[in-house]
DNA sequence: TACGTATAGTTGATTTATCAACAGTTGAAC
DNA sequence: GTTCAACTGTTGATAAATCAACTATACGTA
């Protein structure tokens, strides 16, 4: 990486567009009247599969530290989507269970996410999507294993 | 973007491989004994190119919000890297310049980033990441021309 | 020249990431 | 059975993104 050139670099143009991608979505979500942001639809996804998950498990799904999550679970459950519950059997662990409203939340979310994934792959090739998709979970990779 | 598959979703596959990169860059600094993040360094790299740019320019090289760039600048400052001086011909700008530090910072950081770019490009043919890189920009274009 | 508009930068509030310290709970080894 | 280690979740600190409000400055126009 020279200090010339940068902006054709990966990690430039994936910081950049990561961040392009959570204010489209967040602002899909404002303008559809949905009170959430991208990120807690990231951990709301593993929830609408089955709830009743504890913290630590989200924290893995979502690839998220777990005081992020525990964060997040805050806000939510601010906006009564989601209760924490105690495991009984274990009371180190709260578990964490939509709510009537969280549930009937999913739809609507979806459809934006929907819409914003066509809008980001307008015009380009399926292959070079698979493409791209296996570069950058090979990237991933590589970067992980060196830790 | 149905909630089951999402692992392998471009904006799931983004967010992640940028907090990776991220955290990558940051560790490699941190053990070279270079007390900056990445996002200081992309703001320095503009610098190193030419300094003497107002903050505006900076942020809009760097893709940062003004700001974003007014609080790294108050880090960088407080580092000792760079000094504001304000414009004598227009005094709403503030002119951002290395200091001899910052400069010898360049070097270092360089190697820094080169080496994280090697190790998330291993095993990965040049036709696939050009393909890669060509295919993120236009989802840049696609998303950034909705708004 | 004075006023209104536009621009540069700062600051505050909120959300998130990361790291570290901490509390409570569990379980295993002794 | 008690103690120690491991684990879950919370909280604090710091860095950053985003949005909005604000200050100061510059400039065009009337």
């Amino acid at each position: 990486m020279s200090s010339t050139g940068f902006e054709m670099s990966i990690p430039y143009v994936i910081n950049r567009l990561d961040r392009i991608i959570h204010s489209k979505i967040n602002h899909i979500f404002a303008v559809t009247g949905i009170d959430i942001s991208m990120d807690q639809f990231l951990v709301l996804i593993y929830l609408w599969r089955k709830d009743g998950r504890n913290q630590q498990e989200l924290a893995e799904l979502a690839f998220k530290d777990k005081a992020s999550i525990s964060r997040i679970i805050d806000l939510l459950e601010k906006k009564h989507l989601v209760k924490r519950l105690p495991d009984p059997d274990d009371r180190r662990y709260k578990l964490v269970f939509l709510s009537e409203k969280g549930k009937d939340f999913q739809e609507k979310c979806v459809l934006g996410g929907m819409k914003s994934k066509a809008e980001a792959e307008k015009d380009i090739p399926p292959k070079d999507l698979q493409i791209t998709t296996k570069t950058l979970l090979q990237m991933i990779n590589n970067l992980e294993e060196g830790k």
